[in-house]
DNA sequence: TCATTATGACTGACCGGTCAGTCATAATGA
DNA sequence: TCATTATGACTGACCGGTCAGTCATAATGA
């Protein structure tokens, strides 16, 4: 069924195109009209794919969402602290390698609080936890390894993922900072900070 | 002169509504209207007393700004490390202590990008610069007296900064995330992070 | 003292511009 | 031919900012 096919790939399109027109202006400066011009298609258009101009920010969302949790999801073996260090490093990674998905976090950080229908889709609270929980894990994983000092808790794992959110917000409102070099520190301070 | 007094005093009135108002619906959520009624005024008082919609997000910035700085130049005298600790902990306190101010955050986070005069007061790159130059002093102080373990540079200082807004991050997203418990963990984590 | 006049803070109706979303029409291509 | 897809002119709700007019209070002066 090629028709399907070729409708998603529209699809893409145009959400590939919105994520560029968001992170350059933000989700609030960006017009569905300056959406279509970047897509080279009319106004019109985006609506056949698209019911609204918030659906466009959720649809970005999502696809930021599935890359965290494929990440996250793909931590190998070795020592906890070892694959720690990947996590973090990954992660990091792959922040810096999609700026213009990156900068839509933005957005959606505020939008978090606009919302007022629960079922949306925007939940960031529900990645960071899920981040939060994975670093949890193998923190506790370590500490049965005796790799920890005494006193490690799930509360150093907000600060490892804190660390990370941190680092890339202060990319994000000053691009001077080079985050893809920070990634390093980041991971190396993050368990130098709890390593017994 | 009474009433130069009652002007400012009233214009503060005025600027802690809108705050509470951005905190509540966010900025782009925020109508005039809303702030007036919040302020228990009329729309157009609003206007004698600030310009425009976005002076008031400077004006709440500008507030945000100076105890930021204020924090900053506060470090008292001690070890480097001690003073490190004192200053992570007392940035965190501080934000807890003013929820809505915190909010307000999320907005000039992403109005950094829309914005077009360069000569924007909303320039959160600046508090950052200085977050981290500060920080940066310290560990430079704390390596000068052998506190420091090897390799550790100016780099360090972004990640300190970066733990403390990740968890305000994570915070202002998920409320359910206490950051005020938080403070020692993220304190002794940087610290014990660079620590010889 | 108290009527008259001046002040300026405050009000809210109003205006003009913007933009999300619609829909009649055109283009496409099977 | 005709179903599907694309177009962009159009609509109307919305809202930032304005401004003519009001009114409580202060100043004046008889």
């Amino acid at each position: 069924m090629p028709k399907r096919i070729d409708r998603l790939v529209r699809r893409e399109a145009i959400l590939e195109a919105a994520v560029r027109v968001f992170a350059r202006k933000g989700f609030a400066g960006s017009r569905i009209e300056d959406v279509a011009t970047e897509a080279n298609i009319a106004k019109g258009t985006v609506y056949l794919y698209f019911d609204s101009r918030e659906e466009l920010l959720s649809a970005a969302f999502e696809g930021y969402a599935a890359r965290s949790a494929a990440v996250l999801s793909d931590l190998g073996a070795g020592p906890p602290l070892e694959r720690l260090t990947w996590l973090v490093r990954s992660v990091v990674e792959t922040l810096a390698a999609h700026p213009d998905h990156a900068r839509v976090l933005l957005d959606v950080w505020s939008s978090a609080r606009s919302r007022t229908d629960a079922a949306s889709p925007l939940d960031m609270a529900q990645v960071y936890r899920h981040y939060r929980e994975t670093v949890a894990g193998l923190l506790r994983q370590a500490g049965a390894e005796g790799d920890l000092r005494p006193g490690v808790d799930d509360r150093h794992a907000a600060v490892i993922v804190g660390a990370i959110e941190g680092c890339l917000l202060q990319w994000l409102v000053d691009p001077a900072l080079p985050l893809a070099g920070l990634a390093d520190t980041i991971a190396e301070m993050c368990v130098e900070g709890v390593r017994a």
